[in-house]
DNA sequence: AAAAAACCTACCCAAAAGGGTAGGTTTCTC
DNA sequence: GAGAAACCTACCCTTTTGGGTAGGTTTTTT
């Protein structure tokens, strides 16, 4: 048996171009293509594919919002964005609207047919930009704020929800010590909340 | 030129594996091989290779500390991870520490080669079930919380540092209304104070 | 040994937040 | 058109925070 791919692309002769190279091959074949997300959504169960290729830019409704829709429906559907955009916002958009892999349309046949079979056996295509966006996007940058020890357990306890009374019982020292970091730590951070503070010290992944 | 390739793997007969593949290239040459990180943290300057191959149980400094020391010392330096492991906080702590690849230890040496070519292509090469893991790590599961419309208002601008006197004065309602707001937001969200309702709200996705 | 950071404590006061009760309107759903 | 849910407001009072001053000790750096 085949694997089942299905292809929403509005760019027709593209459409054809992928349909042709993957029913060339043994593994998979196409059993539809849609140049809208509409259509493919009314065949969602009829259809059934084990693989989606999705481009972005649609008619209607777009690719990201595709996807989401999609994967709620068909939870286990693999959806593969093909396009042209390396935006990242766009790419993580599409990533956490449960794509599962990412391509750029300048792709040769057989990275498409690789990609097919990364996604079958349980992968996550994507070319090689995406790869190193999404690496990257790990790669905190070292904030040049420096807290010192005691402000980090401080703002630690802070951002677990605790007062200042109890960080103060659990650090083993007074409140007005506790207070006096956290003015420290707040001229460091330039803040002049609690929320604020831990929100940043996230943010800049002080803790 | 060949591009210059450093291995740091206390498995001697694997670092010697990898050299001999590495070395039968026309692209890439090995120029040293430690078994620790300390060593070969001495030569950084001296090696100043293209890429590093880097094993993660290593004795001494291990592997993802290794790698912070690195790219501290050596910005541009590309390395990738060479484990067995493939427990998500290890693959998460290294991409995090700086690693520009991932790849487990049961790579053919054509995998090898590729990840090396696409390394120095300006990629990150991942073994798949890697790439699975990290593609995943963006898809944020729905909260089965529902939040309505006022009350993500609200605690959006909690979030950005506001007070209730000024949520108040943005949204157009009292003080009162945004207090009433918050406690459903507290049971809602079972928490106890505005920092852990922002945080959990950010956590959650919900906003 | 001197200087600089980091750490600690206490006190004061004003502002902000938490928790409770008690009412009302608008909007959507059945 | 009844009921539910979301939305809104006003009180009350207690606790918690923020911001200030003013001192001290310990630890690290020069």
């Amino acid at each position: 048996m085949k694997h089942k791919v299905v292809i929403i692309e509005d760019n027709i002769p593209l459409s054809e171009g992928f349909a042709e190279i993957i029913n060339h091959t043994d593994d998979f074949e196409v059993v539809n293509r849609y140049s809208n997300c509409e259509d493919a959504i009314d065949n969602l169960t009829y259809d059934n594919p084990d693989v989606y290729l999705m481009d972005i830019e649609l008619p209607g409704i777009n690719g990201v919002e595709g996807t989401k829709y999609i994967k709620k429906a068909l939870p286990k559907a693999n959806i593969i964005m093909v396009t042209v955009y390396e935006n990242s916002d766009i790419v993580f958009d599409a990533l956490c609207a449960g794509a599962t892999g990412y391509l750029t349309k300048n792709l040769k046949p057989d990275e498409l047919i690789d990609a097919l079979k990364e996604t079958i056996a349980g992968g996550a295509p994507m070319s090689i930009k995406i790869a190193k966006m999404v690496v990257n996007s790990f790669q905190k940058k070292p904030s040049k704020i420096e807290l010192s020890k005691r402000e980090k357990e401080v703002l630690i306890q802070l951002s677990e929800g605790n007062s200042y009374d109890s960080i103060a019982d659990k650090l083993f020292i007074s409140k007005n010590t506790i207070k006096f970091h956290l003015k420290n730590i707040y001229i460091k951070l330039q803040v002049n909340s609690n929320i604020e503070a831990v929100q940043k010290a996230n943010k800049e992944n002080l803790l």
